[in-house]
DNA sequence: GATGAATGAGGGTTCATTCAT
DNA sequence: CATGAATGAACCCTCATTCAT
C-alpha cells in the first residue's frame, strides 16, 4: 500500500533530522498525511518503526556496495571502489547516517542484533580489502577498525553537515570554504588514506 | 553552590549518554539529588541548562587544545600535537563529542552562535598548522575541511563508540578485535593523515 | 460528542466562578468526567477552550436579543424590550457575564476581535433605539455608551452578586433587603432610565 | 519603610489589572524591585497582602465619601454629592474597583467581614439619601439597592472599561464615542438617576 | 484498511512558601 | 530587614498507545 511507504518515508525524514525522542506519532501522521492509528496498524510501535526503517536502510546499503565489489581487481582499486560506494550511499541515504550517528551516541540503544550483524556485514567487506592489501606487501598493517572509522566517520560528518555548515556562513562572515569544494570529496578522502595505509617499501 | 555543579555534571551525563530530548528534568533532578524547581531556578530552562554545558565544554576544549599549540616547532608535528590535543580532550571530555555527533544530525538546532563561534576557533588552530604546511611545501594542496572532518569525524566515532563496539562483541563471535586496540590509535591516525597529506615528492 | 458538551459546560461554569487563572484544566476534566488529553484533544488549548466558551456565549446572547426587536413599536418600548431581553439573557447565561466582568477587570486580554465585534452588535441595538428616540424628540440627547454602562453595568452586578449577597446576609443582621426584591427589578431598572432619558419637554 | 509601600504599591496594581491568581509573587517582587522572601516577612502570606490592600482600599474610600456627606443640605444634592464622590474615588482609586469586579465575579471568595463591613457603610451612606428623600417625598419608592447597583456598577464598568474601549477603537473603524465624552459623565448619571428616581408629582 | 475518540503516564515549567544566613 | 537557595505541589500540555466502528 501506497499509504504504508509514505509512512516509511516521512518518518525516516523525521527521525533522521530530529531524533528518536524528538520525533511524535503525531507529526509522523500529520506528514504521511494518515492517521495515526494507522500507523499503529501497520507498524505496532513507535520501536518497531524505527528499526524497521533502520533494517531495511542497512540492508540496502550493504546490497549495494556489495554489488560494486565485483569490479575489484586488487586492492588499492578495491579502497577506492568501496570509499566511493560508500560515499555515494551516504549521499543517497543521507538519513541513515544521521541516525548512525545519534546511535553511536547512545550506544545503540535502539540498534538490533539484525541490524548490528547487516552493518558489521559493510564493514567486513572493508576488512577483506586491507587484508588483502596487507597480505600483497601494498598495506602497512593497521588496526583495522581504525581504517573503518577513518572512512565512516569522515564520511559521516561530512555528509550529515551540510546544513549546519550552511547554516554557520549565514551567521559568520569569511567561512564560504565550509560549502564550496576544492576537488573531489570522495577522491581526496581515497588518495588521503591509500598514501597513509601503504606500507613503508 | 555544589549542587548547581551536582546538576550541571548529571545533566551533560545524560544529555551525552540519551540525547537532549530523551534526558527528562525530572532524571537530572534525581540523578543530582535535588528538587526539581532548583534546576530552573539555576538555569532558567531546559534549553539553557544545555546551552550552558554545550558552552563551557566546547570552550574549555578550545583553551586545552589552545594552551598545547605552543610546543610547535614544524607543520607536522604541529599536526601531531593538534591530533593528540583533540584526542585526549575527546577522552576526557567523551560527553561534548556525544553531543556533538547528536548535534550534526540535527542539523545544529541547539547551537548557539557562541557555541559554534568557539568551535570554529578550535578548528582554525587546524587550518593555520596546515596552511603553513602547504606554504613550506611539507603538505600537498588538500580542501582543509576534508581534513578537519578527517579528524573529528574519525576521533568523534571511535571514541564515542567504545560502549557500542563492547555491546557487539557480547552478541556476536570472534569479534574481539573491535575493542583491543593495535598500537597508539592517536598514533596511528597521525601516521596515516600525515603521510596523507604529504605533498608528493 | 457528548463528551465534548460536558466539557464546554463544566468549563464555562468554572471560569465564570473562579476566573480563568483559577481553573485548572484537571478541575475541568474531573468536572466533565473526562481524560484531561480529551479536552486537548477537543480543543487544543485551555486559551482555545475559553474564547469557544466566550464566542459561544455572545453569539447566542446577541441572536435572542436580535430576535426580540421585531415587537417594537416605539423607542420607549424599545428600551424596555432592550432591557428586558438583556436581563433575561444576564439570568439565562449568568457565567457570561461573570466572566464578562473579570474580562473588563482584566482590559479584554482574552477577548478576540470576533467576541469583541458580535459584544458591539450587542450595543449598537441598543444605539439605534436611543437615537431613533432623540430623533423623535422623546429622549433628550445624552452619551449613548453611559446608558450602556447604566443597563450593562447594572444588570451584570445585580445579577452576578446574587451568591454575595447571600453571603453578607449570613455574616451580618438585618440586611435580608439584599436579597428580597421589592418589585419586578427589570421593570424598575426601565423605569428609572426611561424617565432619566426623557427630554426635558 | 519605603519597600512596604513599594509592594503595596505594586501588587495594587498587579492584582487589579491581571487578578488575584494570575499574579505571581515574583511578579510583584520583580516589580517592587525587593527580594521575594521580604514580602512573606511583611505580609506573611500571599491572602494576607491582598486582603491588606482590600481593606486599606475600602476604608480610604468609605472615609473619602463619609468626609464629603457634611456638604449636604437636601437629599437630591446628597445624591449629587455621593455619585461625585464616588466617581472621584473610582478614578483616584481605579484598581480596587477592577477587584471589586473580579471578586463579584467570584462570590466574594476573598472578601473579609471586615471588609465587606466597611463596604456595607458606604452603601449605607447612600441609603440614608435615599431613605430621607422618600421621607421628603421627592424621590418615588425604590428597591434602594437597585440605586445602589445603579451607580456602583455603572462607574465601575465605565471607569474600568478605558483601557479595553481604547483598544476597540484601535481594531475597529468608526468608534470614536467609546472614548469621547459628551459632557460630564458624572453629572450625567447623576441626572438620569436623579429623574429616575423621583416621584410622580 | 482506515478513522475519530479516548486514555494514563509523563513532559517542562511555575507556584507559594520556607529557611539559613 | 533583607537575601539567595531550596522545596513539594500543581500547572498546562503532549506522548505513545488503544479501541470501537
Amino acid at each position: 500500500m501506497e499509504k504504508r511507504e509514505a509512512i516509511l518515508s516521512c518518518a525516516k525524514r523525521l527521525f533522521a533530522r530530529k531524533g528518536y525522542d524528538a520525533t511524535s506519532m503525531d507529526e509522523v501522521s500529520k506528514c504521511a498525511d494518515v492517521n495515526k492509528a494507522l500507523i499503529y496498524y501497520h507498524f505496532k510501535s513507535k520501536e518497531n518503526l524505527y528499526s524497521t526503517i533502520l533494517l531495511h536502510s542497512i540492508s540496502s546499503i550493504h546490497d549495494s556496495i556489495k554489488a560494486r565489489m565485483d569490479e575489484i581487481s586488487n586492492p588499492e582499486e578495491g579502497l577506492k571502489i568501496y570509499i566511493d560506494a560508500f560515499y555515494m550511499e551516504a549521499i543517497k541515504n543521507n538519513a541513515f547516517f544521521r541516525i548512525l550517528m545519534r546511535e553511536v551516541a547512545s550506544d545503540g540503544v535502539h540498534l538490533s542484533k539484525k541490524v548490528l550483524e547487516t552493518f558489521l556485514g559493510v564493514l567486513d567487506i572493508l576488512k577483506e580489502i586491507i587484508e588483502s592489501g596487507v597480505e600483497k606487501g601494498v598495506f602497512g598493517e593497521r588496526d583495522t577498525k581504525v581504517v573503518h572509522f577513518l572512512i565512516v566517520g569522515t564520511i559521516s560528518f561530512y555528509l550529515c553537515s551540510g546544513e549546519l555548515r550552511k547554516k554557520i556562513i549565514n551567521d559568520f562572515l569569511d567561512r564560504e570554504e565550509l560549502l564550496k569544494d576544492i576537488g573531489d570529496v570522495s577522491q581526496q578522502l581515497y588518495e588521503i588514506i591509500v598514501r597513509g595505509l601503504k606500507s613503508d617499501v
